[in-house]
DNA sequence: ATTTTTTGTTGTATATTTACAATATTTTAT
DNA sequence: ATAAAATATTGTAAATATACAACAAAAAAT
């Protein structure tokens, strides 16, 4: 099966908690290039790997990866509050 | 990195669906036989093919996936409404 | 009861993910 | 400005996921 690219935000979460590549790849067990290729997006993690990195951050698979190109995060607090601010 | 044996839903999702094997393996676009592998929990999906799973049952890949063994439907629903009942 | 469909098993081949190393480039700290 | 740390790039090797085939076993349908 051709795996379609997937889109994640792992650079952005990583540098909001201001960890290198390294200490991320530790905490998760991987080499540090591997969270490159990941980052860069030019490979897909496996399910299990998707996993420890949700676990990492505390969020559910589905906001870090996406099957769609991501939106950056600032975008999508606006949209949510031009949402809420309308009632 | 040793990947982590993972737990997953499929067999009994496909059966509340009343979907073969085949069936599904073309929906989600792999060998009928890979379908089986997954559900025998033999290898994990790729993350990819994980999201196709979880967009045709319409069901978070945390509902479907887990890295812990999953109880059965029945004992969730069971252990919900002792939650809720006890209000 | 027998046919058909579904599922399990085994084996081999290919594709993708991950590790690892070496070096270049960029960014950050001093 | 220079040194140190972080990131990018390239290449090779290993591990894992997927495809595919052939056949056995089990379940469902007729």
């Amino acid at each position: 099966m051709k795996s379609r690219k997937l889109y994640n935000r792992i650079a952005v979460l990583r540098k909001e908690r201001n960890i290198s590549r390294k200490e991320l790849a530790e905490i998760i067990g991987v080499n540090f290039q591997t969270v490159g290729y990941l980052e860069r997006e030019e490979y897909n993690p496996s399910l299990d790997l998707a996993f420890k990195i949700s676990e990492y951050f505390g969020l559910p698979i589905e906001l870090i990866f996406s099957t769609e190109p991501l939106k950056p995060l600032i975008e999508e607090i606006i949209e949510l509050k031009n949402k809420i601010g309308g009632q």
